[in-house]
DNA sequence: TACTAACCGAGACGGTACGTCACGTCTTGAA
DNA sequence: TTCAAGACGTGACGTACCGTCTCGGTTAGTA
């Protein structure tokens, strides 16, 4: 509807240069030493560029975010045909994420934009995509667990887990092994194989 | 310890003061509009007298946390005897809470103050001592509801319900009833007086 | 020399109105009670401006007094001819000002500024210009008085005689007329006429 | 008169201490970052003492010029008998405070405690006791050089080449050598042995 | 081909809040 | 009652970013 404009387009390069800066400040400061300047500088960009296309700092995040350009690969679930095992060694990569201090940072700053803009916490099930394999397989895996029943909320179950993920993250306890066996537990009940 | 210095005492009126300033504010502007001028100022404090105390705007927050200055009542789970219904009801309560914006609110304040802040963090834990009555009756439940046997790690269990709020708190998703329902049946199982 | 930046150019506007509000609060409440924040607020500046263009409050003193926004009329030398007359209404003028307790305060608060920066200082003989006019007077009048002989400093007699309305200045002791008389007797020997 | 108090009187200690601490402070770093908090710690005193016995901190510095613990020895004119060389070499020696870094300093800071301290101003005179030789030397020398007559102004004289010095303070100018003579010879008349 | 509207970098501007320093007053406990 | 120690409310310091704005230069598309 709106009449062909004359004059050149957005600039393509200066949107790439911000979301690659934003996702590098928020890596190496985190998300409340971000800063619109820093942005500006670190992209060799100037503010106005920023504010003429995003409306807020936690906007420009949320972009970054959905790009793709925080995280994301860590959370694939590995698939060995052995559902027990691949949540384990899931939650294990997850926990060592968490214990390093340079993820759990980029992870936090996540958490903190989530938190005071909506905008970024509806962003955020972008990132949860890969996790959706899981649901699939917990779903195939009713009635071969003795948790994973026909009446089993399965999507509740798999929130929860985020849920506790989340609050390590948040508290910065680490989840040791046992946590993470708990935390299997629940979900597919206890391991038969092992008692 | 320490000799008891001669001197002027700390004065606990201006302590006080600053706290209870910090914890309305915290209700109505939120953790990040929150500053250390507007404290001094509803406070009437000087803002020297804050930094003599403490170290920064988290530390002032997680004082104010432990003092049970900021939530802390409505945590509380109700013991009708029927575990199923309290625990329901219980978290009905959560979820209004989560719904109305003005508790939402601080909630939101003291997960972005408990992350960024392992000080905070870990006076969090103080925040939850009403749930812990929750842990003991599921522990004497075990045995009586499907999910609740004696290897259920009911720890894990709870924290993994306590996440699922904090996903919701997060993403301002409203926990409607089937919600409520769903957490309850992952942790004692299917409602079999229902179905 | 310099390449002409692109953007915005300093705004002569709040330069003005840094340096008319300097001069205004000098008179008003003295150099040590001039405050940068002071100026800022009656200026209708922010801080940040006057620090970006300003490396101090004597900086900004320093301005002010070259641009002639402080005292300077009053210094010029009258001229009827007859130079003895001319430097003792000129004195009793001086003095006048410095009896004045409005006039003394900027007087003072110029000397402070001085004593305390050398960029003062040196903006300070901006200000004398007006009594080039004596110097050439003196000069001019060599033979005609008793004391000004082809072999007299004028440059060091006038050097003199400011240097004593400095001291009446600091401290404060109004110069009356037989002052007065005896700092004209030392530049043009004794009055004969009077005698 | 005032009736015998009971407790302890005045301790002479304490206010030692306090001006040795002023006058080693305004050697140190000055007359305007001098401090009173500066002082009483250096002093090992509390400020409620400093306050108790002392209106100001320009009372202190008064006070302590008074002692005459800042400068004063180096005021003293010599006497050779020869009146033109014993001035000369006076300004001489004071010309070589001047330049001085670390003497003016000090001169720099009564000047500016003097401007903005009647107290101090009237003070001042204490500092130029050295002086009065001076006058009298020139009273005495009437008759014997060109410019001392009997209707000299003495006291006149001496005020204009103390305002002169003042001057050299103040804008940081040395004084060279033929500034020096031309003082002299405003004083004494053209050294006719020069000549 | 020239015009011109929108883009771009740079950064000045009025603000708010930061964390620090010193002020002058007040409070405590010991001498 | 004085003293050392230092907490208190006050207010200014100089700095960092905010979000808006104004520059001069640089592209596109019409016209």
């Amino acid at each position: 509807m709106t009449a062909p404009r004359s004059g050149p387009m957005r600039s393509e390069a200066a949107r790439q240069a911000v979301l690659r800066a934003t996702s590098q400040l928020l890596a190496e400061v985190g998300y409340d030493r971000l800063t619109m300047e820093g942005i500006a500088s670190r992209a060799g960009v100037s503010k106005q560029t920023i504010y003429r296309w995003w409306t807020s700092r936690s906007a420009v995040v949320a972009e970054a975010l959905v790009e793709g350009l925080v995280l994301s690969e860590q959370l694939a679930v590995p698939d060995t045909g052995d559902l027990r095992n691949d949540l384990t060694s899931w939650l294990a990569g997850l926990a060592e994420l968490i214990d390093d201090p340079q993820s759990v940072g980029p992870m936090r700053s996540i958490i903190m934009a989530a938190t005071h803009s909506p905008e970024i916490a509806s962003q955020l099930e972008e990132l949860l995509v890969p996790t959706v394999a899981l649901t699939e397989r917990l779903t195939a895996a009713i009635g071969q667990a003795p948790h994973l029943r026909a009446d089993t909320p399965v999507d509740t179950v798999i929130e929860m887990v985020f849920g506790a993920l989340l609050v390590r993250v948040i508290t910065q306890s680490p989840l040791d092994e046992g946590a993470i066996d708990n935390l299997v537990a629940v979900v597919l009940g206890p391991d038969t194989a092992r008692g």
